[in-house]
DNA sequence: CCATGTGAAGCCTTTCACAGCT
DNA sequence: AGCTGTGAAAGGCTTCACATGG
């Protein structure tokens, strides 16, 4: 992979938004793919296309990094993918720790998605005395006991959560302690508290899914409702 | 667990959005552990606080699908959460096949998430010979061809694609021949096209991991700069 | 003539603030 | 007095539409 460099985000806002940020990560594996592909143009329409995103917001969230594109042209694919890369990457790589090495926990720490410029799993944590010590996937496992030890000692500033809903919050605890840990991915489904500065991203995988099926249950509804099949009176 | 009854949604509005949903389903959790630890009444405000929403969000959400509480008093936790699991259950219960037998895809399948009464996992689906016949924390791997008739003989309606990238379009395409899926949970890196109809919610693990990273980032350049280690310079 | 970059409009979500009931 | 339920205000995000430059 081609070595990209930080660099201080220019933005021309004061603030950009998550939201705006997670469209930029796509944007970029998209234009990975498609430089791969020998493509040396593209525009924000057909980027859009690609993504199920309308075009204006394309160019609304390129146009808080800077100007990228040739008016009547569009964006040199090369070019964007570089700028793209250099501004999602970090001052240095981040090093992470993966907290939970259950069935979820296992699977992120061979998932392909998790190999990356940008950061690295550098090791796992469990309370269960049977996988502390052995390798997993090719991480080692440590201890609980120790954690916020480990963590300062192999420079980890970033914690994956992936115990079981009862064990997260003392996990957390255990491993904030020592004040090295700035950002939390939460996969575990509870609300974690933690002190002020520290960041967390929860992904609620059964919230996910429920959100999906609640859909899909109002589109019944509908399709009951508008058939004539049924009424939609409060019980 | 107690058996609860779905009903049609009888909505206030026109239209509930994911978001709220997404909420309601982290009150139904958080009342299943009140009410089996004894609790009585909850206030809106106490909701709030063990999740981390504002009180008024809280009351906004349940106020599109009734009143619920007594004013001055609070709400009724058996109550709430029987409202709650009936607003939220299915007609019938989601019959779920899981396309990727990867390790994500095998840890999902034995994930404590997918334990609901409202849906169940009941095949997984891969292309690898190896796999195919053989039993999966319990579930047994279909193969890839036929997988719309599997999917008619068992009545999936929804899928959860844990397919790598490249295989995910394919896999959808296949599997959405039949008609029969309503539903798609997308953990691949990719924007799925779908036939009109057919919902997609895409869960994106790295996105989410990028999406913090960023924030930690940006948290870092402000740091700095207010430290004034560093000046914001467009390079 | 084509596609970007961007104010302004439109839409959606959250928060406020208070009337209304217990 | 306390807490809900809810219009209205505030805030945030997306889309429009067009001036701008190639």
């Amino acid at each position: 992979m081609i070595e990209r460099t930080a660099r201080p985000i220019p933005l021309k806002k004061n603030e950009i938004t998550d939201r705006t940020v997670g469209r930029l990560v796509a944007y970029r594996r998209l234009l990975q793919g498609l430089e791969e592909a020998g493509a040396a143009l593209i525009s924000s329409k057909m980027i859009g296309d690609m993504l199920g995103i309308k075009s204006s917001q394309v160019r609304k969230d390129l146009s808080y990094l800077g100007e990228f594109g040739k008016r009547g042209v569009g964006y040199s694919v090369p070019r964007l993918l570089n700028d793209l890369s250099s501004i999602l990457a970090p001052f240095a790589r981040w090093r992470i720790g993966l907290v939970g090495l259950g069935r979820l926990g296992e699977a992120l720490l061979g998932h392909s998605a998790f190999r990356s410029d940008d950061y690295e799993i550098v090791a796992a944590f469990d309370v269960d005395g049977a996988k502390i010590g052995r390798s997993f996937a090719g991480w080692k496992c440590y201890s609980m006991t120790g954690i916020s030890e480990t963590i300062r000692e192999l420079g980890i500033s970033v914690l994956m959560i992936t115990t079981p809903a009862a064990a997260s919050q003392s996990a957390v605890d255990a491993a904030l302690a020592g004040g090295h840990i700035k950002g939390i991915l939460n996969f575990s489904p509870v609300s974690l508290t933690v002190p002020q500065g520290v960041e967390v991203n929860d992904v609620d995988i059964s919230v996910e899914l429920e959100k999906l099926l609640f859909r899909l249950k109002f589109n019944d509804q509908q399709r009951k409702v508008s058939a004539g099949l049924e009424t939609n009176m409060v019980q």
